[in-house]
RNA sequence: UGGGGCGUCGUCAAGUGGUAAGACACAGGAUUUUGGUUCCUGGAUUCGGAGGUUCGAAUCCUCCCGCCCCAGCCA
């Protein structure tokens, strides 16, 4: 369950509970459900249904079921089953032994369709599936009744009974709902209940060779595990008044669907066909790759489910279409990490620095805070020698104005270390790179606190050349560039041609501070001016970490550069 | 041009007839051994538009405009 963060906002879903509560509807009692097909990743937006799902329930001490709609055995998986249940589990919720599935119900479902033939509101059609959709009408014209709408009763159930028994070919028969076909909703155009399907289902095996359709399916699953809100997106609220037409024709318990607008994220995709084109054509590793907004690719990156959680709460729930700002997801990721990450000192893009005044040989221990934000983290020491390596985003040879880090003649402080103050640079004679920088460091700062107070601007993170541990860190960035000005939450279609070609890149020279070599997959640490960073759990081997970076840490230098150069 | 929804700051989002919360982003400033964190400050005379009802409207009525969803034997 979530823990307890601020006080909830105030939602209409949660309000229609609340006033249910108060009217006594339901007993008082709430029982939802996730209701996930199992045909593949839990991504973000599924994130936001399971925290109000599971998260209304908890809220007012009912349940929630955790429900898959497997109901179309020729896409679904028992792959999936695993990775769906690891997701929601590692997001943080319980569904206890209420682990179910629409195939479960299966012989309930069949019987009810029977039910629903001897009233004479269901019936079995033999005309194709192309016929079918030629008679369904258009969103302007109305449908016409199939020629076999009026078969007997006895006749439908003689059909349907054989169809169950396989006797019929796949599209040759199907049951249909007898409603209306000239209704203007066309879900009400005597949508089908059974489809012959002769596929091995991943639960029920071989049992069944019809199966029910969502419309037929899902609501009497809501009935029969007594929920009392059906909580969905969206697009099923055309679906609603069949929902409804079900359970009252049923007459059995009947739940209220309730729906709400998907979540939709700056610069990602989240639908199932663009996701699964970003693994297959090998834009990304795989439904785990640290950049994919799917769970275990949050979870691969680093994310927590705290921070995931907290980001469910606050975007909020509503009926209007949106598009959240990923940086809204970020925000909630650093709020997180600040807490709880041990700060440590890293290098990515190593740049030597010789300190001509300290000693050869020497080499001494300097204390370092573990998390200023949490002085029960406690201190450590970190090895500090003649020659280090600094950031060279750090140094700069002929740096703009607004630039106060390290540069020529500048004096600067090197994070619980000393001051340190730049006398010259080495290049490398074809090239013009800088190869070295030479520096003095003034004894009396040890610490990095002048006796004589004098301020320094910048302070820089290093670490000690003899002593660095050499690690491979890989950064991510937005795996999709934003939608252009013009086309702001428009079309996404061609997402492809917003894909960032710089959303990864590797570092294998990255020097860190030696205790990082015992870094523990899974754990998690704040380099130092650098970001947020995740011990891979996959690549990793023992005394070789391998490092995901999360997030940045907010960054004014990065935003100043970008405006001064326009 | 059938039906169902939705339109409140750049982005989310409260508000349900009594005179526009909050968050992110953004812009200033303070503190700071992370250009981090934290802390102040600034911003919608206005709620898609136009009319109307009312002492009073984002909230009620009318018309208009825009966006989303629906023609799977997918969910």
């Amino acid at each position: 369950m979530a823990s307890e963060e601020s006080k909830p906002a105030s939602n209409f879903i949660r309000n229609i509970i609340q006033e249910d509560q108060e009217a006594a509807k339901w007993d008082g009692k709430v029982q939802t459900r996730f209701p996930p097909e199992p045909n593949g990743y839990l991504h973000i937006g599924h994130a936001k249904s399971i925290c109000i799902n599971f998260g209304l329930a908890a809220e007012f001490k009912g349940k929630c079921n955790l429900r898959f709609d497997d109901t179309n055995p020729t896409k679904e998986e028992q792959e999936y089953v695993q990775s769906i249940k690891a997701d929601v589990r590692w997001l943080g919720f319980d569904w206890e032994d209420r682990e179910y599935y629409a195939s479960d119900y299966f012989d309930t479902l069949y019987e009810y369709a029977v039910h629903l033939i001897q009233e004479g509101k269901a019936y079995v059609d033999s005309l194709s599936a192309e016929a079918i959709r030629e008679y369904r009408g258009t969103l302007t014209a109305p449908g016409k009744e199939s020629p076999y709408r009026n078969r007997s009763t006895d006749e439908n159930l003689d059909l349907f009974d054989r169809m169950r028994k396989g006797e019929f070919e796949p599209g040759t028969h199907v049951l249909r709902a007898k409603i209306d076909m000239a209704s203007p909703n066309l879900n009400l155009r005597d949508p089908v209940l059974y489809r012959i399907l002769f596929a091995e289902h991943h639960r029920t095996g071989k049992k069944w060779c019809i199966y029910p359709t969502y419309d037929f399916a899902h609501g009497q699953c809501d009935s029969i595990e007594k929920v009392t809100h059906s909580i969905c997106t969206l697009e099923f609220e055309d679906h609603r008044p069949l929902y409804d037409w079900f359970l009252e024709a049923l007459r059995i318990h009947h739940p209220q669907q309730i729906e709400f607008a998907r979540l939709n994220l700056t610069r990602t995709v989240l639908s199932k066909r663009k996701l699964i084109q970003l693994v297959e054509e090998g834009y990304v590793t795989g439904w785990d790759d640290p950049r994919m907004p799917t769970l275990s690719g949050l979870r691969r990156r680093g994310y927590t489910p705290e921070a995931i959680r907290n980001f469910c709460e606050r975007i909020g729930v509503a009926r209007r279409d949106s598009t959240v700002d990923v940086a809204f997801l970020e925000y909630c990721v650093r709020e997180d990490l600040n807490r709880i990450s041990p700060r440590v000192m890293a290098v990515l893009r190593p740049l030597k620095v010789v300190i001509e005044n300290y000693p050869e040989q020497q080499a001494e221990m300097l204390e370092a805070v573990n998390n200023p934000e949490d002085p029960g983290m406690g201190t450590r020491q970190v090895p500090f020698s003649r020659e280090i390596y600094i950031e060279r985003d750090d140094f700069m040879e002929d740096p703009p104005k607004k630039y106060f880090r390290l540069s020529p003649g500048r004096e600067v402080r090197l994070r619980y270390a000393y001051f340190l103050t730049c006398v010259g640079v080495l290049k490398d004679k074809q090239t013009g790179e800088i190869v070295e920088v030479r520096c003095t460091y003034d004894p009396t700062t040890r610490g990095g606190d002048a006796p004589d107070c004098r301020k320094v601007k910048a302070t820089l993170h290093w670490v000690s050349a003899p002593h660095a541990f050499e690690a491979e860190v890989r950064l991510y960035d937005y795996l999709l560039n934003d939608l252009p000005e013009s086309e702001e939450g428009r079309d996404v279609s061609d997402f492809k041609s917003r894909i960032n070609p710089a959303s990864l890149s590797v570092l294998s020279t990255c020097k860190l501070e030696p205790g990082l070599s015992e870094a523990k997959p899974g754990s998690r640490y704040q380099f130092e001016r650098m970001g947020y960073f995740f011990v891979d759990p996959i690549d990793s081997k023992p005394g070789k970490p391998v490092f995901n970076r999360i997030v940045t840490l907010r960054d004014t230098w990065a935003k100043i550069q970008k405006q001064s150069q326009g």
